[in-house]
DNA sequence: TTAATATATGCGTTTTACCATATATGCTTA
DNA sequence: TAAGCATATATGGTAAAACGCATATATTAA
């Protein structure tokens, strides 16, 4: 992935909170994303969609849900960028936990066997 | 500065280049980086600016040429990531590199003094 | 099968970003 | 002070990106 890709991926204030988020929380749905920022679906959708295509995202239907956490094959700088990001912007995202924290019924996740 | 502030200045080939080639060269002016990048004056003229005007450049000038370095200012989180994506993207900018040094009569830097 | 919930996508519109050209300003040297 | 180079900015056109709305698909449950 080039870095120019790369960052027009996270300039966008939408895709750079979801990422923040999903890295904090290791793994995000689309229903919660919506939540946490008070955005409609598919808008948030489509961003993920973008992230996912770009190969930030990967995703994992559980159910009705699909879950969205950081691809682990993605570049070690750009996971460290990310990581870097999110330590020194906590601040960024911290009405957008509050407003996941506050959500009732969240989706419960499958554990992975033998866990 | 806000994160997506930030990465918006990233998210432009022209003055992502233009970044890392001023962090790799402590400093540069406007008509070595037309050389390196191979692009028009008022294009680079205009992304320096943007980028002054974020708080990612700081520029100084001496005689006819003003010259261009990372705001010592910025957000250590900031330098951080842009030394990050430096380091892990050499290849990104290697060919300006050599453009830029092909480039015959390149300005004097005037010397601070005592050194 | 039907309804309900979750997610994805097609499409037209609006907004934003980029570029090329023209022009203005500032410095240097003659 | 005039000429020439280096740099900055203003403007208008164009392309890309983001959005809202409507709709389609997928899963679960009744």
């Amino acid at each position: 992935m080039s870095p120019v890709q790369f960052y027009k991926c996270l300039a966008d204030e939408t895709r750079l909170r979801c990422l923040l988020l999903i890295m904090d929380q290791q793994e995000l749905c689309v229903c919660e994303l919506m939540q946490a920022l008070d955005e409609s679906q598919p808008k948030i959708s489509r961003h993920l969609a973008q992230l996912r295509n770009c190969g930030l995202l990967t995703d994992k239907r559980q159910g009705q849900w699909v879950f969205y956490s950081i691809n682990s094959e993605l570049a070690e700088w750009a996971i460290s960028i990310l990581s870097t990001t999110l330590t020194a912007n906590a601040e960024f995202i911290s009405n957008n936990l509050i407003s996941l924290n506050k959500m009732g019924d969240r989706p419960e996740r499958v554990r992975s066997c033998c866990t």
